[in-house]
DNA sequence: GCTATTATAGATACATAAAGTCCTTAATGG
DNA sequence: CCATTAAGGACTTTATGTATCTATAATAGC
């Protein structure tokens, strides 16, 4: 089990984000270049992070992405689950009621995970960064 | 991002196990037929968990499947990385060294999660488990 | 308004991994 | 020797992730 790749050209995205001037938007063109991934494809990546509220996008020339929120208000976490979702990591199609004890452990492993994700924020690391090429 | 359905087997495979006599095996065709899955693929599964040395299998006439260790010194993490394996959840090609601090707090993270399901016992949700029809 | 620019979205192709099957081999008990 | 049961290899099918192409919509600047 592993985040998908889009996972990591996420938090790579938003941390470019994160280094760059706030009021100058950032062309998807000039992300997929610095990552090294097509721009159609980080360009769905790049919707779903619009989606979950983290950046806005604005069309037209000049255009570009920009964050949302605060530096220091953006998590790993808010990353993570705008491109991996939300559902547990376990899911038995049989549902045997809230008491199910298995769907419990691992839930509050999960939440566990969750918590310090939540605490890290983008900006931590966005500092002390190897250098991105 | 999600457990392998294989986890799922696994799992109900090894409670099925803590559930039942310590001193008879129980054979895979038995176990298939409680989880709804077919013999042939659950053993392999059940393989993984014998070189992960949670079982010990003895085939022959009345062999099976038993636990190698005692009830409670078998936990949920014992029986998920016997699957899952245990690569982290973000791992880049581009390898920056051990200074990468995106792969570090990822890391932290996953020894939260691990942390906890390390210290729940398959005993401790083996008793109050709801009827594994 | 016109044009260049840039994000969004749908359809599609490709690659990889998971899920499951079939058949053969090996080991054990009787 | 024989019935039984696990282990393992080869294979098929299915699902998901990755990626590309094309068309559409929105914006800025002229
Ligand atoms: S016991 Fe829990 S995990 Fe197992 S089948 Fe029932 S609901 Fe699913
Ligand atoms: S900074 Fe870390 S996660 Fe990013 S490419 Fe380098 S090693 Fe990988």
């Amino acid at each position: 089990m592993k985040y998908s790749q889009a996972t990591d050209y996420a938090l790579h995205a938003m941390l470019y984000l994160v280094a760059s001037a706030p009021d100058k938007p950032v062309g998807v063109q000039q992300l997929a270049e610095k990552l090294g991934v097509s721009p159609t494809y980080l360009s769905k990546l790049m919707t779903k992070l619009v989606k979950a509220g983290l950046i806005v996008s604005t069309p037209g020339a000049n255009g570009g992405y920009r964050l949302r929120k605060a530096q220091d208000e953006i998590s790993f976490l808010h990353v993570i689950q705008a491109i991996e979702g939300t559902a547990s990591l376990l899911e038995c199609s049989l549902d045997h009621g809230d008491e199910c004890l298995i769907q419990q452990v691992v839930l509050d492993a999960e939440r566990q995970m969750e918590q310090l994700l939540a605490s890290k924020k983008l900006v931590d690391v966005a500092r002390r960064l190897p250098a991105t090429d």
